[in-house]
RNA sequence: GGAGAGGUGGCCGAGCGGUUGAAGGCGCACGCCUGGAAAGCGUGUGUAGGCUUACCCCUACCGAGGGUUCGAAUCCCUCCCUCUCCGCCA
């Protein structure tokens, strides 16, 4: 959520910030009417309410006195027709003012780039090198299937399409990459772990900014007020929400493993083979609840942060920055990483690193203060998937795989299959 | 699901129709005292909004929303949450 008072004094400057985003935000306009007519309004009953309580004090004399006070009191009377009526008024103002600013985007960071889409993104550096193969490196799905590691089909009549079912060693190596994104996250990074719950209320939905503009990518429960969390962000990033953090304990970061549950409304035909794109994925997530004026490093931290998972297995990556038109609605300037997948010979985002500035803060109300006193201020939030874990699997299997058809199980990775150093049959 | 108890400022805890934004205590900040520190003493210490945008001032907020009343933290209704006991259950 934007700052109000900002919208509200310069206009046309926050909507020139916005439309680096594509788009004309005439909606910015369309809230500045009622905000008038709220201010206005609240002025007057404001001073209504001022005269109600001198009267009412003045009937209270009276009375102890033992002296009439029916006129008064029929004044009193009088107002509180007018007060209420206008707070009525103020009330309308403020709630259409209030949806419309729910549904404005953040503004992209001044160090973002210009640019609509992700064509636009700029490359920032990679790191490592691509595998060499003497054969033709096939993909995860046909290698997965082979080994027995997954099955799409059981799945598709368990559930339906976009599920699948991780078997046997399968199963292992997802828990085993759990295991050691969650361990170098907290033993080396300085996270914290939270395992929160995977159901969530709209409050947290608003907060982070899925409600109310994006219902339709989100699973909701029949019979009670729910949504599946679409990413830990949710409910880890509301852990705090309407709270006043001490600014000495800032940042305060949290990893959390959660599965994510995502409708993909509206990517019928894309990535319909294999396990990049899924209903139901576990990931990693970080969240970091920064200082203001820090949160700019911060994102840098994050980003190295995720790397870091990376790096230890030895996958092939690039950072990319995304342009203003490729942020999401409530970031401000986000990193993607992107890591290399042989068989498609294209790099594959597996993890997004964002800055939301206040935004997020805004709407949760999450401030901080420092311990001396002076006012709380909104804090900044961070998050990024420090991985994601169906995708990094995808990455392990055609990265590590060999011509007959074996997986090598990296060394960071072997303390947590028992040892063992290869997937085959 | 049934029965009961309760939700007040950073925390503890009074108030139960009339200067109560809210006693008292703790904590915290500043000052005094001291060689220094503790103790002690004094002062201050919520948030949001409006207006000025410097201070002042004004309004709202005692879980949330309604209602009664000239006037509500205090009375009434609805909802939410927490705790205890019973039942059920991984």
């Amino acid at each position: 959520m934007l700052d109000l008072k900002t919208i509200r004094e310069n206009p046309e400057a926050v909507r020139n910030r916005l439309r680096r985003r594509g788009g004309d935000f005439d909606e910015l306009n369309e809230l500045l009417q009622p905000e008038e007519d709220r201010r206005l309004g609240l002025q007057e009953s404001e001073r209504l309410k001022n005269k109600k309580k001198q009267l009412s004090a003045q009937v209270g004399k009276l009375k102890q006195q033992g002296q009439d006070a029916a006129e008064l009191m029929e004044e009193v009377r009088a107002i509180n027709v007018s007060i209420k009526e206008l707070d009525e008024k103020i009330r309308d103002c403020e709630q259409r003012v209030h949806e419309k600013l729910l549904g404005i985007p953040n503004l992209p960071d001044d160090s973002v780039g210009d640019g609509a889409d992700e064509s636009a993104n700029r490359w920032v550096r990679d790191w490592g090198a691509k595998p060499e193969f003497s054969f033709t490196p096939k993909n995860h799905a046909e290698i997965g299937e082979r080994l027995d590691l997954i099955d799409f089909k059981r799945a598709a009549k368990i559930s339906g399409a976009r599920f699948v079912v991780y078997k046997g060693q399968g199963a292992g190596l997802l828990r085993a990459l759990i295991n050691f994104m969650i361990d170098v996250q907290t033993r080396e990074n300085g996270y914290q772990e939270l395992y929160p719950p995977f159901l969530v209320n709209k409050e947290s939905m608003q907060g982070t900014g899925q409600l109310p503009k994006f219902e339709e990518e989100l699973f909701a429960t029949r019979d009670d007020p729910f949504y599946l969390i679409p990413t830990a962000e949710v409910p880890v990033t509301n852990f705090h929400r309407d709270e006043v953090l001490d600014d000495e304990s800032l940042p305060i970061c949290y990893a959390a493993c959660t599965p994510c549950f995502r409708r993909e409304a509206g990517s019928y035909g894309k990535d319909t083979q294999g396990l990049i794109r899924q209903h139901q994925f576990d990931k990693v997530e970080l969240v970091r609840f920064s200082r203001p004026e820090e949160s700019a490093a911060e994102l840098e931290v994050l980003v190295e942060d995720a790397a870091a998972i990376l790096k230890k297995l030895n996958l092939h990556y690039r950072v990319m920055e995304l342009c203003a038109g490729d942020l999401g609605f409530a970031a401000a300037k986000t990193y993607d990483l992107e890591v290399w997948l042989p068989s498609q010979n294209v790099y594959r985002e597996i993890s997004s690193c964002t800055d939301f500035a206040d935004y997020q803060a805004r709407r949760m109300r999450i401030r901080c203060k420092k311990r001396g006193g002076g006012k709380p201020k909104f804090i900044h939030t961070l998050n990024g998937s420090g991985l994601a874990a169906g995708r990094l699997f995808v990455a392990l299997l055609e990265n590590y795989q060999q011509q007959d058809g074996t997986v090598i199980i990296p060394e960071a990775l072997r303390p947590y299959m028992h040892g063992q150093k290869v997937l085959k049959l």
